[in-house]
DNA sequence: AGCACA
């Protein structure tokens, strides 16, 4: 129906009052003093990817549009605050939204806050912030680049995470690759089915983070204070999942206890499975309560916890035998007496094959994979029994052990960059973007896709 | 608290 074929009070009533056509750009009012375009990529970005904002208009600078990419971004957005108990709020003020009558926003070059920047704003829905640790995010988001830094929030009923790059291309890359996709379900807790990522820019260019925490991180800063976890954090909901918040305090060193241990696992096969995950500098076993327990010792934390959530739980040996149990070792730097089977430093040189980790040159998505078996002694096991997964539903058919397959970057040595490019590989494969570039070999006819919605 | 933007 047309406008102009309609009486002017109602024309009136559905332009202002409850305007029923529906538009991707809202109107929004009521809005605090000053609001920025951050607030409201805040309270709009769990609905859809928002492509332009202007904001501190109309008489009392109180006014915003915004414009989502789809209609129906816009209409899921009214629809949930029409049918909410809790209304839209910014700084807990009311906030009152409309659609516009306008279709789209005409003149958007001073919409700063949709404009491509270095830090993205990721909405994680269906989730709480216990269900995805800042590992889980680091891990999937550095598939694309390099992660500065990660600061996560909850905003409402959802959570979030600020998300810091080197430069706007690389962000930009990751908002498309990544926006309206799904983290891989064996990086969630059991009772998490989905969740979807939602990704907007954010204003912010440069991220303040404080301290190292389970809701912050700066990876650029590994010298920044941790903020310790002995917060009680309250309620006895011990069924967070296998990759929910961290109750131990982290360090570079874990404490392996290998259950089962049906088959010899030697200092060379725990050297092996852990160097998938960074530089291993030393190793030292030992026997306690009739189990075997390894200590090995990362450059950083960041590795060490990367490693600790990829390995623990998997067994060393197919049919369940020699599974890890990983925990943080109150130790951070192990004293190693001289080389033996049960304890070994790789930082003195000359035991080394490898070169000094390279200093960090940005990040090479398609850099080519060395086979890390050069680097490592094949200790004398059977290899046809090498480590795959315990529990396929947990990490489906994923190779652990570079023995014969899956090639993982070594690049001489790792860093926890490498590490993270490691992570990059296979989840590019996963989300099957850089088909057959990335790090398992093409034996890998493992890669699940089915798996990864 | 009610529609802007070369």
């Amino acid at each position: 129906m047309q406008i102009s074929e309609m009486s002017t009070e109602v024309a009136e009533q559905r332009l202002f009052r409850n305007n029923p056509m529906a538009s991707k750009v809202l109107h929004l009012r009521n809005l605090p003093w000053l609001c920025t375009e951050e607030e409201l990529v805040e309270l709009c970005n769990p609905f859809g990817e928002i492509v332009f904002i202007k904001c501190n208009f109309g008489a009392n600078r109180n006014q915003a549009f915004v414009e989502f990419a789809e209609l129906n971004q816009a209409i899921s957005m009214m629809s949930y605050y029409a049918s909410s108990s809790e209304p839209a709020k910014v700084r807990g003020q009311t906030v009152y939204i409309q659609y516009s009558n306008q279709q789209e926003i005409v003149n958007y070059n001073k919409s700063a806050g949709a404009i491509a920047g270095n830090v993205l704003i990721v909405t994680m829905e269906g989730v709480q912030c216990s269900d995805i640790s800042i590992e889980v995010i680091h891990v999937v988001f550095s598939a694309y680049g390099y992660v500065h830094k990660i600061a996560t929030f909850e905003k409402g009923a959802c959570f979030q995470a600020l998300i810091q790059f080197s430069n706007s291309d690389i962000a930009s890359e990751v908002k498309t690759a990544l926006n309206g996709r799904c983290i891989p379900r064996y990086l969630l807790p059991q009772h998490v089915t989905s969740c979807h990522l939602r990704i907007s820019y954010s204003a912010h260019t440069n991220l303040n983070i404080k301290f190292q925490s389970s809701r912050s991180r700066d990876y650029t800063n590994p010298h920044l204070p941790v903020k310790g976890h002995s917060v009680i954090e309250g309620t006895s909901q011990s069924a967070v999942g296998p990759y929910g918040n961290k109750r131990v305090p982290e360090s570079n060193v874990l404490l392996a206890f290998i259950k089962d241990m049906e088959y010899a696992v030697t200092i060379d096969v725990i050297h092996t499975v852990f160097s998938a995950y960074g530089t291993v500098l030393k190793i030292v076993m030992f026997e306690k309560n009739n189990g075997m327990h390894a200590l090995v010792q990362y450059p950083d934390v960041i590795t060490a916890a990367t490693a600790k959530m990829y390995l623990e739980g998997h067994c060393i040996y197919d049919g369940g035998y020699c599974k890890l149990h990983l925990s943080y070792s109150r130790h951070t730097n192990l004293t190693v007496m001289g080389d033996s089977d049960k304890s070994r430093d790789y930082t003195i040189p000359e035991t080394r094959v490898v070169a000094a980790p390279p200093a960090f040159t940005g990040w090479q998505p398609s850099a080519p994979a060395a086979p890390v078996s050069a680097a490592v002694q094949m200790p004398s096991y059977d290899p046809s029994r090498l480590i795959i997964p315990a529990s396929s539903s947990t990490y489906p058919g994923q190779s652990l052990m570079p023995h014969s397959g899956p090639a993982y970057p070594a690049t001489g040595a790792y860093s926890s960059t490498s590490a993270a490019s490691l992570h990059a590989s296979r989840l590019i494969s996963l989300y099957g973007m850089h088909p057959g570039a990335s790090g398992p070999s093409g034996s890998s006819s493992s890669q699940p896709h089915g798996y990864y919605q």
